[in-house]
DNA sequence: TTGTATGCGTTATCAT
DNA sequence: ATGATAACGCATACAA
């Protein structure tokens, strides 16, 4: 039966057809409606059944004014932190019939606006987002946006959103407390923009744990720019460079790690000498040797309350925003 | 004026009222039609653009019939190389207005199958995908797809799918013979299933490399079964067991490279003593000490060229397969 | 060149 | 409980 792999695409008429019935009852089978005898749902599901049936998502959305898609919009995706998120995200999405539009903002402020205008045109039930900034240009993206909205450790203020949060501070205070206990007094602190989130809840932390000990943090050592790998090598060689270097490094996100752990082999220094502790987990730092300690924190939990989030908000409920621990884990063979 | 944030949508009627038209010289203007005025595409332009009109992506998927979105559907998102792939490959398709729904396979057939059915029910106008397997199973759910395919690292007898594959042999060649040639002569040899394109493809570079010396490759070390990181650890530890334990090790994927190497260290077996060469790069792996060698291939290019081939099927071009060169990487300290 | 009218595949409102 | 029909927002064949 030669048929030709042609447009076999089999519709609800096809069905309503095959069961003899009304095109609007094979809908209220398949949609679950209240109001139908048994034998008319043995019928349609039957003929549903026979013919493979399956609705076309897209006549549904424009019907239903739902599309059931989330738009995950991520600065970065190549990083596996984020797509970490991603990934545990579309599985909690995914339990409740959602879809996921991966997008991608590649660190640029001006492509994150027109993906608004894309996920606005594509009528996503809503957006995850770790944004690249929290400048007022971006708010008004957000405020034009009327599907519901989860941040990831981002915080926008008079902004109503859900959000998923680090509590980066306690994590980067004990860290920077270990290295003080153990003597070290120049610590030098590289991270992303100061205008985010992250960054300024580190910072906190860092300054905290100086300040625990009636010290002040030297801010000489503070190096603010971007996550990149470039950045911070950068500033490891200018680090090095300074009559009074530091003897331990704080580095946050994964590019910066990469950039002074590159940097510091650049300038043949020895993990031994320079103590340095990084500011988010990596799959294989517990193999560099010595063990590099961290702060770490858990992205598979965060992209599931990003999800989880993003449900409540669209059945109705109130923003609300959550606040994930962050631990230091001492890999310091010294310490054990 | 408390305008209350309500479901402010600009439809195309409203921009033809505006401009005092027939919705149809908008929707003509607006998709570039051909025979219109000068003064009608002016009035409705600026129309548009004051009302601030973006169309209902939703509604000309439905009338046109595409949905300028292409399915990308991965066996695991949280292993970088495949995130840089997803990068890449929507970086790439974004260029011609088109969104990527990004969907999970989490290493399941059973899922996978399931995603074919999302997938065709949001008519997607693609599909670029890693399968979890080439069975026989999985070659059903493909042909019943008639949108177009694009295949990572995958083949699939008897399909007409276009594909982007990597020539692991020649990297995986060169590589044991450097190994062989360092005086090595067990060199153990574990990866992912066997069913596979790649694992196939690069056992065949590591046969032909003894081969090539007239020399049988050592059927005993070559363990088949699973990308997993527990699975390559406890081959670890099983070959270090043997009689007659490896001097060398190929492992490949990511995370077979990851439980070989804590294998390794739980065992105490330093990696000067056991030569490891990782079939794809991480990375890091310039950082651990001393440099892992790898055989090396690009996702970048990879994503991108996806895109391209899918892209091109969309446009009514012939399949076609794209095959893209892997390199050793020799980071051995000795050979320089 | 421009306007009118139909249809894309559903769901939901209205009768019956 | 079931069937006929309007509507979702747009693109296009056809008429003018």
């Amino acid at each position: 039966m030669a048929k030709g792999k042609k447009e076999n695409r089999v519709h609800i008429e096809d069905v309503a057809k095959r069961a003899g019935v009304a095109i609007s009852s094979v809908s209220r089978v398949l949609t679950g409606h209240k109001a139908v005898s048994e034998s008319m749902r043995n019928k349609v599901e039957k003929a549903a059944l026979d013919l493979g049936y399956q609705p076309d998502h897209l006549a549904q959305s424009l019907r239903r004014g739902s599309t059931k898609t989330i738009g995950f919009m991520i600065r970065d995706i190549m990083n596996p932190f984020f797509s970490i998120i991603a990934q545990s995200c579309e599985i909690e999405l995914r339990k409740s019939h959602y879809s996921m539009i991966l997008i991608n903002s590649a660190g640029s402020e001006s492509t994150e606006k027109s993906n608004f205008g894309v996920l606005k045109s594509r009528r996503v039930d809503g957006i995850i987002s770790s944004l690249v900034s929290e400048s007022s240009f971006t708010k008004n993206s957000l405020n034009s946006f009327t599907a519901p909205i989860v941040l990831l450790d981002r915080e926008i203020s008079g902004l109503t959103t859900s959000s998923v949060l680090c509590d980066h501070t306690s994590g980067v205070f004990d860290a920077t407390k270990y290295l003080l206990s153990q003597g070290h007094k120049r610590i030098a602190f590289i991270s992303g923009p100061e205008n985010i989130y992250v960054t300024r809840n580190r910072l906190d932390g860092y300054e905290k744990a100086y300040e625990s000990l009636n010290l002040k943090p030297p801010k000489d050592l503070i190096r603010l720019k971007d996550f990149s790998e470039k950045f911070a090598k950068e500033e490891t060689h200018k680090l090095f460079k300074m009559s009074n270097p530091p003897t331990a490094i704080l580095a946050g996100g994964i590019g910066s790690s990469g950039g002074v752990l590159h940097g510091l082999k650049e300038l043949k220094i020895d993990l031994n000498q320079v103590k340095f502790i990084a500011l988010d987990e990596w799959p294989f730092f517990d193999l560099l040797s010595p063990g590099l300690s961290s702060v770490h924190r858990d992205p598979e939990t965060m992209g599931k309350y990003a999800a989880k989030l993003m449900l409540e908000l669209i059945n109705g409920g109130k923003p609300k925003s959550i606040l994930i621990p962050t631990t230091f884990k001492n890999r310091d063979r010294a310490s054990k």
